[in-house]
DNA sequence: GTCTATACGCCGATAGAC
DNA sequence: GTCTATCGGCGTATAGAC
């Protein structure tokens, strides 16, 4: 809704939602000002994102948006490329622990910010476009027996819950390595908890 | 730390405290003022709070402190109680699914809140009493061979990261069953995850 | 121990010059 | 499109009467 007009995107526009991203994910979004904002990404007064963002909270829902979107992409993506729903959902959790090593930022945004604390309009993670194809995967999943017949929305919270809170603690530093090493490990034992055997 | 003077606990404190668990636990800690505090706990100004709380962060604090001194009450006399891990970790997750049905206050601040978003000294939840003692209980499954041989903290990860996920989405209303509904099979998941077969 | 009154600062937001 | 100046408000916190 917001991107159409984006067309026009500055790159300043780019730079504030980035410096955004950053801050929110470190401090969080209370405690991020807009004046930090603006000295994160080379502004030197908070006044001029006004005329890009109308207030601070359109910052977080556009990067909220954008986040999403391209979350969404890339489960098509997946998808496109992969049948079995085993294979595609190898391909989201290679997503999301690429996405942990390369683009922190995002991830803790994602996992670790309490969202609807400042967005109180936005929709929970489980009603997004992304997150409902993922839930569909694992209906599939139980119709064609690669999944154990259980309510898809547990089979959800088990399998995510193994990654997501790995990648968590990867992030925060409880895990020292980079998620890749923890990878190939976690992938079975997150497969195992829900695969038929 | 705090608790030694708390002998003289008044009942107001205890209001106060409570208060400002419920607000927290729903809105968050920014989104909440000392106001809202103080109207919830029947008093009528803000002002009156600073005669019990040094400042804001202290009633955090000092929910926090409670909530793991608790915590590790629990967890002291499930230990103590069982003596293979495979029981004491059942202890803990009965505990966890009943906390959620009867407290969800207290889990949504365990498991929904950024804490050292408004606590920055604040320990992280596992350099904690408690959870080393839950680490130490996983160490001591894998030298008993009751859990396999696999990094504790990654055994952790998987093996909560099943529970908590399991009870956030009972606290948020995606899953929308009672927690207890959910507990036996969900111990079941966790614990195979985890345990040498 | 709770109230009234009040101070203070910070931040979000607007107006308008350049 | 970024700046300066400035406003208003809210929330924390203090001082002091009762």
């Amino acid at each position: 809704m917001d991107q159409e007009k984006n067309i026009t995107k500055t790159e300043t526009q780019d730079e504030i939602l980035l410096a955004a991203l950053k801050l929110f994910a470190e401090k969080g979004y209370f405690n991020t000002s807009l004046t930090d904002i603006a000295e994160a990404s080379g502004i030197k007064t908070a006044s001029a994102i006004y005329h890009h963002f109308k207030h601070k909270q359109m910052i977080a829902t556009a990067l909220y948006a954008n986040i999403l979107d391209s979350l969404n992409i890339s489960v098509d993506e997946i998808r496109r490329k992969n049948s079995k729903s085993s294979e595609q959902l190898h391909g989201i959790v290679d997503l999301l622990f690429k996405l942990t090593d390369d683009a922190p930022e995002v991830m803790q945004f994602l996992l670790m910010l309490k969202i609807n604390e400042f967005l109180p309009e936005a929709k929970p993670l489980l009603d997004t476009a992304a997150f409902i194809k993922i839930v569909k995967i694992i209906r599939n999943g139980i119709s064609e027996g690669e999944i154990r017949n259980i309510d898809p929305l547990l089979a959800n919270a088990y399998f995510f819950g193994i990654i997501h809170n790995t990648l968590r603690m990867v992030l925060t530093g409880a895990l020292d390595k980079k998620a890749e090493a923890y990878q190939s490990q976690t992938w079975l034992i997150a497969w195992n908890a829900i695969a038929k055997k």
